[in-house]
RNA sequence: GCGCUUGUAGCUCAAUUGGAUAGAGCGCAGCCCUGCGGAGGCUGAGGCUGUGGGUUCGAGUCCCGCCAAGCGCGCCA
């Protein structure tokens, strides 16, 4: 158990004792009564519990502070408590105890902060999931190194975590992208092709449509239209994933699972999904496709999941992969990083997710806010038809994985950002990445210095409580 | 028009989820140092927390209105 669970307990306990002995009325402890004051000298932790409960017991908050202090034990971690005005209480830290911690933190090793906590619940993260239609680019980085951290920390807490990668390889924009590639491809072959409107612009493409006439000549070229196109999407398709794959491994960024959207069309999650919906008459044909009544979820508007032309669109596939996250793979908590451009998608999906029979909270979505780069004092704007992106490969070539991961999880998701690219490969204190790695460079040698010498066995001694406190020459 | 997110020192961000005098770094001003693997050290100025109300012992944090920025409101994904 953590200190701040010992001493909550502790306080706890004074509480009920205190309501035993018939020197506070009855009631419940109300939650987040232990916090870690701003300010040295008000003790390591603090608790608001008299002020939190004087209402509600008619009584001073400094009365009820002065009951509660005779009731806590504070052996074997605390030395004192002080009362503060209005109705404070002030813990102090047994040093004894504090220098104990230090031994306690040794013998774990790598191993110290990890917790049960999670009691090893399977729990997914679902992240980056870009279309397979281009490369990875800055918006995408930063969910991607959210969601791998993120995933790290709840190992830590003790969850076995699955993270995912859903491919859209199903869908309007994948055609649209075989259509681009077979155009590139057709062009390097010197046919006379223009990439339709609206079309994917990207050089990556070029390059990829070349790639495919060098490997596999024109022998696409002689193919009726439609078939050259699902020949030349077949072989791009896990090109492009392949270039994903290597991109977000270069960020430290590893998959346990690859999740094709195709496949829930043929593995019969889909058809489930949809009987499901149906059964639960939740499905209503309108106009001549099939809609999602979302209004009784309180939607502004009810959603398609079959278009006229027979075809599911994104919605259904994402209800069906829902669907296999908790019924098939049975997750009991799923956490999916999105793009802040998808925000208008998380009620839908929670309205079928519960249309399903699936408890909603269970489903956590954290959207991630637009990234701009900033160089030499000017705005560059990410935008993936134009072709006018940064990937990730070139923030990578011009920062470097550490700083990469360090700005993008200095901000909170919820927040845009600039990611200055000019403080990011500075080499001062102004940028806080090369502060961090001077430390670590730093004590490193101071280690490396140890080791040389014989090590002594360690006498513990606390100078001061405040390492910032002025020594006296 | 409706919805989501954001608004805190000149700049970039914190503030333990409603607690005590709103804190850091950079920048700025002044003083000091000059062979540890120096990113020099110390001190200081700088705030009506976008704005107007409300809730209560207490509000940057919660509620309502307004202002500003970004995103969304497809039988695209």
């Amino acid at each position: 158990m953590n200190i701040h669970s010992v001493i909550a307990n502790k306080i706890s306990l004074a509480f009920s004792d205190a309501q035993s002995r018939g020197l506070l009325p009855e009631g419940n402890i109300p939650d987040g009564f232990l916090e870690r004051p701003q300010k040295t000298g008000r003790g390591d932790f603090a608790t608001t519990l008299p002020l939190k409960l004087a209402r509600f017991m008619k009584m001073k908050p400094l009365d009820i502070a002065h009951i509660l202090e005779t009731s806590i034990d504070l052996k074997p971690e605390l030395e004192r408590i002080e009362i503060a005005e209005p109705g404070f209480i002030n813990l102090f830290l047994n040093q004894n105890w504090l220098l104990s911690q230090v031994e306690m933190i040794l013998n774990h090793g790598n191993k110290f902060g990890e917790s049960t906590f999670g009691q090893n619940k399977r729990v997914q993260v679902e992240y980056v999931s870009v279309n397979p239609t281009g490369p990875i680019h800055v918006g995408h980085a930063r969910g991607a190194v959210l969601g791998s951290a993120l995933s790290s920390i709840l190992r830590c807490a003790g969850y076995l975590v699955t993270e995912e990668y859903y491919i859209n390889d199903a869908g309007n924009q994948m055609d649209l992208f075989y259509q681009c590639l077979y155009v590139r491809y057709m062009q390097s072959l010197g046919f006379a092709k223009e990439i339709p409107e609206n079309g994917y612009q990207g050089e990556y493409l070029v390059t990829l449509g070349e790639n495919i006439s060098k490997e596999y000549g024109e022998k696409f070229s002689n193919l009726p239209e439609e078939e050259a196109v699902s020949a030349i999407g077949n072989i791009g398709l896990p090109l492009m994933i392949e270039s994903i794959k290597s991109d977000l491994d270069r960020l430290g960024v590893e998959f346990d699972s690859w999740f094709s959207e195709k496949s829930l069309f043929e593995n019969g999650h889909y058809k489930k999904t949809m009987e499901i919906l149906k059964d639960n008459n939740y499905l209503l044909e309108r106009e001549g496709a099939i809609w999602f009544e979302s209004t009784r979820f309180g939607e502004d508007k009810d959603n398609v999941l079959v278009r006229t032309n027979g075809t599911p669109t994104y919605f259904a596939s994402d209800a069906a992969y829902h669907y296999y996250k908790f019924k098939i793979a049975e997750y009991e908590k799923v956490t999916n990083i999105w793009g802040a451009d998808h925000q208008g998608h998380v009620s839908r999906l929670k309205s079928v997710i519960a249309a399903l029979g699936i408890d909603e909270a269970k489903l956590n979505v954290i959207l991630s806010q637009m990234v701009t780069i900033r160089q030499s004092g000017d705005l560059v704007r990410a935008s993936k038809r134009s072709g006018q992106l940064v990937t990730l490969t070139e923030l990578l070539d011009d920062v470097g994985v550490d700083a990469c991961r360090f700005f993008f999880l200095s901000r909170s998701p919820d927040s845009q950002m600039e990611f200055d690219l000019d403080l990011a490969t500075k080499q001062s204190s102004d940028n806080p990445v090369y502060y961090v790695q001077y430390c670590h460079a730093r004590i490193q040698s101071i280690l490396r210095l140890t080791k040389l010498n014989n090590p002594v066995p360690i006498d513990l001694v606390i100078i001061s409580r405040d390492p910032w406190v002025e020594n006296p020459t």
